[in-house]
Order: structure tokens, then sequence, then C-alpha cells
DNA sequence: GATGAATGAGACTTCATTCAT
DNA sequence: GATGAATGAAGTCTCATTCAT
């Protein structure tokens, strides 16, 4: 007789949800509950309020994100390309499969001036997203100039989930993604690149990517 | 003895600074008040409520950019590239002086599935800067390439808005913009990238530009 | 060129209108300006506050009433019957007219544990109207039985103009006036009456007010 | 360790009192609070606002009075004498041991342009009313003429109710009461009824209503 | 006399949180 | 662990009243 039994996690994920497309403010203790089949007052049993329930919310997404997607960028089986793309295809799956966007850039702009502890944490997110990117990046820029266009990138996508939300418009995620990948494989095309293995490498991937990869 | 009188605008302008800082439904009718010396209750007299406040604030922004901001766009005693400046510039002094960034994605994120009425105004503002940059990059690329590349740039400024916000950095926009414009420099030095200096190439259709810009 | 000015009786009748729809808490002073073309705040030149509108507005009704409706009862050119008729012809108008019903029962039962002063201005309104009608009763009942009668007829009337408010049927009060009258006509024509001159008169009178009267 | 948990019927009870004496919008969400003593904000734990506690108000009120007085008129071991006494007694009870008089009135009148909602409900309260009255009436009268009587009855007493409050003098219910059964046993009694078995039964009836009658 | 901005008290309602069961 | 009644602070909004113009 599997009894249902709701635990930390279930509520996280329902906070997820409801977090993610009400934001902070918006969205009650009840709504959430409704969210997991509980009352209000259960969820005390599991988190001391609503704040710190938002905080692990935040921590259980950016685990999850580590894990899940960001290790891909340091997944040596795969050309660069093919990180693009699944990373791509990942976030695409995320955003755009449920309503509201991305969470952490909702939550960062709604509390980042009255919440230090969510921006913190928030912060750290992107960071280790753009730290995955620069390792990408790293193949066909020098160290510096692939910190810059790994920002540029994750700057575009929540920029591009911003229109999307307020556009009810898909396509703008899925173009930046197109952008971001056309410009990695015009920097590993590109004759101005220094001559050395590295870029050797890149060419010698960026064909092997191409072959491999129907989408391209 | 001239008494001071507070008027629509003046509530609108305070509106403006609370709303960017503290979100929709962080901020409260008192919060706006006190920002404009007056007592709750009485914003009343001028609105009919705090969406209706919303509603007329994200207008008034609105109608401050299309007058201020997006018009450059369309000042044809300017080449592209002064024209990137001078927004740039605009922009970064509106994003960067005073806290909370941009109103318009903050309050778009938030409000994005509650409030349809806020997101039809909002979406309507970022369409005139898209249509504004669109206009400008028509002189570097063909009309369907210079749409996509006027949503790549309102979504990386506006992500990279984001990003300031949560690092508590300022350089993000500054970098976006110059991003910008050095693709469009880019984009300006002809279709085949020159394997030389690109900046030359840039600097020199750039003269080009100057000269030539009178009726573009 | 005349110009429109409003006065204290303008207003008045306004609050008539209003505080009979709305009764006394749901009105506000705005409802009665709008009513009479004035601001909230100008309705302070000519009132204390909205007690003493209604105050005065009671004051103003209970005249009217006196002087146009009451005093019927009084006119001995008329019979008894024909006192009656008249009365309900006046009241029906009053009442059916307008939406509302009877000012002084709304605002009477409305008001009737926390505003004395409006309490005893309506009570006089009724004891005036209850003894006109004990004046005609007179006339076919001795002086304690025509007190009761005059004392059921006002309110059956007044609980016929609430089951009309109620059921939105204007017929009720139709019928407690034909009610009362055929009351009045069978104690006119009763055998029970003492023969006294008073009542042979009445008997006279009452074949007199059938001969004349179509309606019955 | 019985702790006293206040429920809905409690609420519902203080709203009652609260309610009748105070009409419906000049009676606050606090005073209820008070009147069963909790805080303002934990009646919505059991309304979803002072509307719905109002309209379950009626409802509680209605479903008493058919349960407990109108069913009166259908006990069939009853005279139709001993029923108008019974009704009269309980009547007398309710409406003159609180203050307030009728809550079905009072709210009737001061809310029937506004609450559409209420005023069905009111009208379902005395259409029962009134046919608990035709019911007890159509044995001295034909049913046309009893629902007649039985509205002029509800609607002397309700105006009597008016007066009560307006006059603070509880003979006027009394005496409403009285001339109602005087009509009654007059019709049981009078010659110009239809010699039927109907109207013999009645006769019997009134009778035998006299004799076990102690109080008349 | 009229205006309309401003006041400030108070209304209804929501909601994070607590706690006895 | 779960419940749901209760709390109390706070939020949006209303409105009678005042007053400078």
């Amino acid at each position: 007789m599997p009894v249902k039994k709701v635990d930390k996690r279930d509520i996280i994920k329902a906070s997820l949800k409801v977090f993610r497309q009400k934001g902070y403010h918006s969205t009650t203790m009840s709504d959430i509950a409704a969210a997991c089949g509980l009352l209000k007052g259960s969820i005390y049993h599991h988190f001391e309020g609503k704040e710190d329930l938002m905080l692990q919310t935040i921590d259980f997404l950016h685990a999850y994100y580590s894990r899940e997607v960001f290790s891909i960028a340091y997944d040596e089986s795969l050309t660069g390309l093919e990180k693009l793309d699944r990373l791509a295809a990942i976030s695409e799956d995320i955003f755009m499969k449920e309503k509201g966007g991305c969470l952490m850039a909702n939550i960062g702009l709604e509390t980042a001036n009255d919440y230090p502890r969510f921006r913190v944490r928030i912060k750290a997110y992107f960071e280790e997203w753009i730290q995955s990117l620069e390792h990408i990046f790293g193949q066909a820029y020098e160290a510096e100039k692939a910190r810059e266009i790994a920002e540029f990138s994750v700057a575009e996508i929540e920029g591009a989930v911003m229109l999307m939300q307020v556009y009810h418009d898909k396509r703008y995620l899925e173009r930046a993604h197109r952008h971001i990948k056309n410009q990695f494989m015009a920097a590993l095309a590109g004759p101005e690149m220094p001559a050395t293995g590295k870029v050797n490498g890149a060419k010698t991937q960026i064909k092997r990517s191409i072959a491999e990869n129907k989408e391209i």
C-alpha cells in the first residue's frame, strides 16, 4: 500500500512551479500548499517560512542545473557545438515547457533590492552558468574574450526569455540560441584567430560537428 | 504664496521610481504616497487604484522613451554609429543612475501571467524599441536580418541589465552596448570579413557612413 | 440668461431620491452631489454634514406630506371614501413612480437604533399620517377604534410597500389600499354600528361615494 | 479539556443579532467578530466575505422559520385559531425580545436595489410565510381570497414591526396580531360566507377553538 | 458659492505564521 | 506529520469632512 507522502522535495518542486509563474510576493503559502496537496500550515513542518522555502527552492534549482545542465559543458566527449546544442535543447525544454520562463531571472529582478540572500544565491547560479559557457567558448576565444562572450550569451538568452514572456512568442529563445551558435561557429572558423593548436583542434572539431550534427 | 500642488505627473514620477525598485506587488500605495508627500488615500483622487497607476506609469515611461530615446534612431543627421552611441549613453544614464534597472522588464516578468493589460503595454514599448534599432540596423543588414539583430540587441541589453542587478556590477550594460556596436561595425565593414584589422575597416566604414549618410 | 443655481431645495430633492433608493449609510455625499450637479465639497456650503442633510430631507418630506397629502383628510368638501381614494392615488403615485418605496420606512428601519434624531422626526411623520387617517375613520368608528384602524392601515400600507420592494411587484400597494377601503366601506355600512346621526351620515355618504366612484 | 471552538453557526447567530440591529452597511466585520469573540480576520476562515455571511445568515434564519414557525400552519392537530395564536406568540417572542425587529424586512428594504442575491432569498422567506398563512386562511376563505388575506396579514405585521421600531412601542405588533385574528374569526363566523361544508366545518371549528383556547 | 485636492479614520480583505488537536 | 482555527499586521480602497483658491 504505497502511502502518498509529501516530503520536502515535493514541496520544493511545487514551489518551483508556482514561484516561477507568480513571482515571490504574489505567491501565497496557500498557493504552494494547494499545489502539493497540503494545507497552508503544514508547510511549516518542513520549512521555517516563505523566505526559507524560496531559498531552498533556489538552491534546489541551482543544484539541478549544476548536475543536469551545466555539467554538459565539461563533458569532453562532446564537441563545443554539440555542447551548445545540448544546452540549447535543455534550456528550451525547461523555459518553454512550463509557464513562467526562468525562475532565477524572475525572482532575481523582483527581489534584487530587498532580499540580499536571494540575490547572492541567484548570482551564484548565473556565475556557474557563465563559467560553463566560458569553458566552451575558451575553445574559440582567448580567456578574457571567452568570459565576455559567455556573459553576452547568458544575457541574450535571459533577455530572449523575457521577450518570450512579454510577446507570448516562443521563437525568441530559439533564435537567441541559434545566434549564439552562429557566433561560435564563425569564431571557430574565423581566420583572425591566432594559429594555435587550440584553433586547429577547434577547426577539426567543427568539421566533425558538422558531419555529426544533423541539426546544424 | 504658491502652494505646492502635487499633480498626476508628480505621482507618476514617484511611482516610476518605487515600482522600478520594488516591483508591482511589493510596492504599497503608502510607499508611493510617501514618495510624493501625500497620504495613502490622496492618491485615489488622481488614479482609480494601484493597477490604474501602474498602467499610467507604463504609458508615461513609454511616451518618454518614444520622445527622448527611440526618436534618436530616426534622426537622420546622425550616422548609424552615432545613433547607437547616443542610445547607449542614454540607456546607461537611465538604467544605471537609479536603482532598479528597467521598469518594463521588471514589471513585465513579475506580472506577465496575471496582468494582461500590463503585458500588452509593455510589449508595445519593446516593439517600438526593437523597431527603432531595426531602422538603424537596416543600414547594414537586409530587412529580415535587421529585425533579428534588433531583437538580439534588445534581449542582450535587457539580459545585461538583469545581470547588473543580480551582480551589482554596472559594467554588464556597457559591455553589452559595446558588443552590439562592434557587431554593427563589423556588419558595416562588408559581407566579406576582412582578414585585416576589423577596426580599421570599421573606421573606414564610419567615415563613409558619415559622408554618405545625409540621406540614409 | 437664466443661470442655473443650485440651492438647498435642489440638494434636498436630490437627497430624497438617493436616500430613498440607497438608504442612509450606503449613499455617499458624492452620490448626492452628482445627483444635483455639484461636487462633494460644495454640499457643505448648505448643510453641516450628512446627518444634517438627512434631517432636513426628512423634514422637507414631512412638510410636503402635511401640505399635499395629509391635508386631504381634513378637506371636508370630500366624503370619507373620496378622501381615501385621493390618499391612495397620491400614495401610489409617490411610492410607485420612483424607485425605493418609502424613505421614512427605509431610513426609519435602517437607523432606528443609532440615530435617535432621525427616529423622532420619522415618528412625527407617521403620527401625523395616522392622525389624518384616524380623522377619516372617526366617521365610521368610535375614537379608540378609529385610532387603531388608522394604525393598522398605515402598517398595512408600509408592509405592502416593503413587499413591493422585495417582490418587485407593484400590485401589493394597490391591493392594500383596496383592502383598507373595503374595510372602511364595510364599517360604514355595518349593522353593528350604533345608530347615531354620524353613522347615518356615513351611510348616506357611502352611497354617494359608490355612485360617484366608478372604480369601486 | 474541550476547547471552546467557534464554528459557523456561532458566527451566524452573532451576525443575526448584529445585522438585525445595525443593518447591513452599518455593521462591520469587526462588530460581528467582537460579537462572537474573534478577531476580524478570523471570520474569513468560515465565510468568503461580508456578503456571503449575510447570505448565509438569511438562509439560516429562513431555515429556522421554516422548521420552527411556518410549520405550525401545517400542524393539523391544531385549529386555525390555535395556529394563529401560536404563530403570533412566537412572532412576538422573536420580534420583541431582541432589538431590531425583523432582519428580513430591515435588510430587504436597505438592500433591495443593490443586492439582488439578498432580495431573492428574502422574497423566498416572505413567500413561505405568506403561503403558510394562506394555508390557514384557506379554511375560511376561497383560495384567491385566502392568498390576499395572507398577504395583507404579512404586510400588516411587518408594518407593525416597523412602527414598533420607530415608536419604541411594542404594542403595535400585538394589536396587529389581534386584528388579524379578529378578521379570521369574523370570516369563520361570517354569515356572508357561502354555506358549504367547508364553512360549516370552519364554524364548528371556531367554536371548538373558543372552547379550547383559554388565552383568547 | 463652488471647487477639488487633501486628510485621516476606518472599512473589507489577505496572508504569513502559530499552535492545540 | 498534518490540520485548520486563530491571529495580527498590513494592504487596498472609501468616504465624510476641511480648506485654500
